[in-house]
DNA sequence: TTCCGACAGTGGGGTCGCAAT
DNA sequence: ATTGCGACCCCACTATCGGAA
């Protein structure tokens, strides 16, 4: 198929905002595919090619950009082979054959082709077509049950694969799809409440656990052989080869067990989470050590445990690593709840994810049989600047510089203020047509996407803690920021000090 | 008719490896 | 040696559509 065909229907799923429109389109376009280009059409209209992350974002992007062709020429087999030599390039150190492999890929499409392959390549297409999607469209062009599509590609880890089975496959043979030793399936995701108890109140019954503050991890042994896998399905063995010996002794043939992996330090605490990242995210094994810690499993010697209740892989889990399965309780009391999530915080977690224990394990979903729990911390900070929105924020000024008071002029001017995050959330679109219109009045200079300001405006900011940062000129910076309010009941002298905020750092 | 679950979009801080400077 | 790029960890929140209630 023409790499076009597939533009035009993507063009066409932006321009409508119906996701039945939407769907319909889309469809359309897999009825018409041939086989061999279905998998590869399923990866290109959600900006995630099958090949992965092939090396090139917007700066090699722009660089390679060059004359369009007149007419289409290029096949979706065309990108494909394109794609699988960039990744090939990889790591070869030869970025002079990469950008020229580009440049020919771009020089042969046109100009709406482009604009297609910049927004694969940059992995945002925004089309408002992403895998919830085109899961609806592949039931709709297969004539599969939509739940049957849905939970193949789960369990797949796979939905351009999925598609090709649904579209020229069997219903049987889609409905066969399940779990695989060695294979991962998306991760099971929670929902989010503002307390233990309330998280409860929804879930009934439950089994509260500590929150740990490290990288989720997915190990699949068969045998002696382990893999590990990232929350993404990003194979990460290499890198955590004191789990990969941890589950090797595990008394266990076969196994698949969902977790996190963190760094510790003596008394069994937990690290900052840079510190699980510096490692987690290096090659060469380092001084750090990272633990593994597991709250379900999913399989066990060829016995699948998906549709078991919560409380039955619990006790799988009790039995084969009781030392290592993430601290947690049953109870249906909310006292107790909020003591698990009291003693999880004092020993340096995050907080507690409460998950109702008649629940299966839902692969991919992030519904109301998990919640997590965490505190939230609020602060009053000044506006530094703002920058312009991008997408549906276009035109509009978006993303906040944050300010703290710096009273003794530690970090700069005393009585000024020291620049420690940005936050673009939580804001509606009333707020952001508000401050589009108050920061132009309060804008003291300009440069190409930001309006910087007196420092006049308060904002009341939600974090859930602060880092170590070395970037910013105190040292620290939010995480996770997001605007509660605009206090017009504050000026700007009243505002939260850095010296406040670094002394989140040390608690 | 109203409600609500699922989705997509809009970006945040920080870490690494690697290539270019 | 330093800097910039790209990939990928962690992540919150609002608007919207359309099926469920």
């Amino acid at each position: 198929m023409l790499l076009d065909e597939l533009v035009i229907t993507s063009d066409a799923v932006a321009s409508t905002r119906s996701r039945l429109e939407k769907v319909a389109a889309l469809a359309d376009l897999l009825r018409r595919m041939e086989p061999g280009d279905i998998a590869t059409a399923v990866g290109l209209l959600i900006a995630r090619p099958r090949q992965g992350r092939v090396g090139v974002g917007w700066r090699g992007m722009t660089a390679a950009m060059g004359e369009p062709a007149a007419e289409p020429s290029l096949t979706v087999a065309d990108v494909d082979a394109a794609l699988g030599r960039l990744l090939v390039m990889g790591g070869a150190g030869s970025a002079s054959e990469r950008a020229a492999t580009l440049r020919l890929l771009t020089a042969a499409a046109t100009e709406r082709e482009q604009a297609f392959i910049a927004g694969v390549l940059l992995g945002e297409l925004r089309t408002g077509a992403l895998e919830g999607v085109l899961t609806d469209a592949i039931a709709r062009a297969s004539g599969r049950p939509v739940d049957a599509v849905r939970r193949a590609a789960m369990l797949s880890g796979d939905l351009g694969e999925t598609a090709l089975l649904a579209l020229k496959g069997t219903a049987d043979q889609l409905d066969a799809v399940g779990l695989v030793v060695g294979r991962p399936v998306h991760p099971m995701l929670a929902a989010t409440a503002a307390s233990p108890s309330a998280a409860l109140e929804v879930t009934g019954k439950a089994s509260v656990e500590y929150k740990l503050d490290g990288a989720r991890i997915q190990v699949h042994r068969a045998g002696d052989e382990v893999r590990i896998y990232t929350r993404t399905l990003a194979e990460v063995t290499h890198r955590l080869p004191e789990v990969v010996e941890f589950v090797r002794r595990l008394p266990v043939r076969d196994v698949i067990l969902d977790g996190e992996t963190l760094a510790l330090d003596e008394d069994g605490g937990p690290r900052p989470f840079q510190e699980t990242m510096a490692r987690f995210g290096a090659d060469a094994a380092r001084a750090t050590v990272l633990h593994p810690w597991f709250f379900d499993v999913l399989h066990i010697d060829g016995r699948d445990l998906l549709d078991e209740p919560l409380s039955v892989r619990i006790e799988v889990l009790e039995r084969i690593a009781p030392e290592h399965r993430i601290p947690g309780e049953i109870t249906a009391d909310a006292a107790v709840a909020e003591r698990v999530s009291r003693d999880a915080l004092a020993s340096g977690h995050e907080g507690v994810v409460v998950k109702a224990v008649g629940s299966a394990y839902a692969a991919g979903r992030r519904g109301s049989n998990w919640i997590k729990v965490k505190p939230v911390l609020t602060y009053d900070l000044v506006v530094l600047a703002c920058e312009w929105g991008s997408g549906r924020r276009t035109g509009l000024l978006s993303n906040l510089h944050l300010g703290a008071l710096d009273p003794a002029g530690e970090f700069g001017e005393p009585g000024g203020y020291v620049m420690v995050g940005k936050t673009f959330k939580g804001l509606t679109d009333a707020l952001l047509r508000w401050q589009t219109e108050r920061f132009q009045e309060l804008e003291v200079r300009r440069t190409a996407g930001t309006v910087w300001v007196e420092p006049a405006v308060v904002v009341e900011i939600a974090i859930d803690g602060v880092q170590l940062s070395p970037r910013y000129p105190g040292g620290v910076a939010l995480r996770f920021a997001r605007v509660k309010r605009y206090r017009d009941d504050k000026t700007a002298a009243e505002v939260d000090t850095i010296q406040t905020l670094r002394g989140l750092l040390r608690s």
